[in-house]
DNA sequence: GATGAATGAGGGTTCATTCAT
DNA sequence: AATGAATGAACCCTCATTCAT
């Protein structure tokens, strides 16, 4: 066997650490975060959590802004495959993609709700280019949100005359379910959240038109 | 001139003299999150930025924590004087007293834009009880808001399932003014934004009758 | 009237005001020590205590040191009046005056618990000069207890092979009820240890033939 | 080897090191307290006198309290082991017994005497909590001289009122000798000391008929 | 003579980061 | 690859002391 073969064989496995301890590290981060608050993340913390070395973290990651990062991107990355995703289950009708991309977009928030709340905190640690990255990937990942907002416009079913705008207050509302946990959750679930969300912001851009059709979007549960 | 005038010229005085530094402090506080970002207010730093010493922040507050409880009372101070100030100024019309209420916290929250912030960092800094403090003055802080609304509905001007949901959101939408303001100020002022987001959130309650009687605000400029 | 009367009668006024308010910021020392325990005392505590500004602290007083030394001063001259009071009214009998002698230094540490202590703080604040100074004295206030050993000695009334280290131990424990009052609190009044504290001390020195003469120091109430 | 040997090679090893550096900050507070006095014991200086770092005593003690009551505790730990010893070393003999705890208390007080004076500095630093621990370890710590001065009375060598009294009084001669030491250094040995003492006290309660068979220990050398 | 606002060195403590093993 | 003991700068806070009024 050639020498680099050996070589790519290594480079895999090693790729295959890489990802492993990651993981490993990013999970006990979200763990931590859950149950002591998004501050509490202290890098001796995390070594415990994980139930690794305080040195092992510096191997995977350069220092703790990079955790921190890590974290967020999870988010991030989250969106990328979980809206595409709803949007797509959702069929051909502009307006039941939007709603499904607001819905799956809360739905990731919830599940990271420390995480998402994160990117609020413009935190020493993270260095302005990192906070640019995160800026840029926000703004990113709202895309598929305003795409279907254009495209609900473009099939008349929408009224909107800033529809980038409707895009972006619906991401709001979705970080704002991680924001403001602690009122929200005095009087709704999660799915009370989304369908009154969703049938307040619809409400405001819909075609007269198309209320009927949409009658189940409009009225929340 | 009699002890009792002397000494009530030297408390008036003393009142002064800590009103004064008080501003004086929270002033150098709300700069520095300005220049520097809102987690590099170190004591050390506060009292370099105010010009004077560390110790003496502690004879107007008792702890960091108190300095960052004052930042945020200020804000939310302000809304308590101008939201009503507004609401008043906008005459008996229960949708344009709602609009002037929502103009007036962006307008707060537009001069304050750091300090604002401070409210979304659960800090290790700020205590449970300072917490619990901040959260029940944000809500009394929405009444106004959440009232105007109330007002519109009962007027049959508007037509609101959920009122209070209405009224929190554009709470939101003013904070994301100071929160998302990297992204808003790409593309708007203050202004356009308060039309804007005063435009789409009308429309979707606005009771259809009531369209033609309010299209100035209906239509952002 | 010459200047130098006036002088004078200006040195008098002052010299009383002197003595006025060192008297009154002892006292205030005192009290805040019995109140709050001995390492409470700060200048500004004091001050507050004392009703007067720190400025004028030390317009009477160098440092706090020599406010802590004053406070000791004022405790060993407690001694030097109180305890050749109690002497000269035992009589001429030496081992009542002995005993007298004993009871009058326990009764000015009671009076000055708090203060007492202090001595045993070889705090920062006194100075090695101060800390010499206070040992000097403290020794020369025990001189009448060490001349009541040796009058008996002399007398035949008592046998020591170390009238002194008998001397000191009686002072000691007399420091031992201020020291200790957290334990002897416990069993005993001051009364109790003294009587108590006599009849063991006797008992070790006493000449036989004087055993039925002084029954009532040997055996305790 | 199999992987439980050496995690136990491994906790021993840390176990050691726990050992280590514990009593070398010990020491070094030690050394510290002598040159300096016991309250020039910073964290600062006890890391510079130690030659580590400041971060890691917090890793061996909990704060500075922790420090401060182990430097404590390993006295009265002194205390527990050498009295004990002592007595059996004295054989069956009560009064010898007396004598041989007395005598092992003060040695230990000599071997630590910064520390012993530590007890009598109600410190800010010990809280409540430490210093009640102390003092009840402290009265634990007597137990055994006040065990020796009973059976004394219960043998009839003894004739004491109070012989709990009696104990306690040697206790604190015991500690006299590091409170005073200044004083007692200036005509005595520690061995003087112990004997003067021992003499001095057992004069006091010995019975007439054992005097003669302790001529030795009532004769001081 | 008297005030008390102001100072700032120094204290205890934390935690991101390094490096010998 | 992995460990975790060790570091030390930086943090919040206190309080003896000064000085302009």
């Amino acid at each position: 066997m050639p020498a680099t073969s050996i070589d790519h064989a290594q480079d895999a496995a090693r790729q295959v650490l890489v990802e492993q301890r990651s993981r490993q590290l990013l999970d006990a981060a979200a763990r931590l975060m859950e149950r002591e608050g998004s501050e509490a993340v202290s890098m001796q913390a995390l070594a415990s959590e994980a139930g690794v070395s305080v040195g092992l973290i510096y191997r995977y990651f350069g220092s703790k802004d990079d955790v921190l990062l890590a974290v967020i991107l999870q988010v991030l990355d989250a969106f990328a495959v979980e809206v595409p995703r709803a949007i797509q289950a959702a069929g051909d009708d502009p307006i039941r993609r939007l709603a499904g991309a607001f819905a799956a977009y809360c739905r990731v928030i919830d599940e990271h709700r420390h995480a998402a709340v994160l990117t609020y905190r413009e935190s020493k640690s993270l260095d302005a280019a990192g906070r640019e990255r995160i800026k840029r990937l926000e703004v990113e990942t709202s895309e598929p949100l305003r795409a279907a907002v254009r495209a609900g416009v473009e099939s008349g079913a929408l009224r909107a005359s800033d529809p980038d705008l409707v895009a972006y207050n619906l991401l709001l509302l979705a970080h704002a379910w991680a924001l403001k946990h602690w009122y929200f959750e005095k009087t709704m679930t999660l799915e009370n959240y989304i369908s009154a969300q969703v049938a307040l912001a619809l409400s405001a851009v819909i075609a007269p038109t198309q209320k009927r059709k949409y009658a189940d979007l409009l009225s929340p549960s």
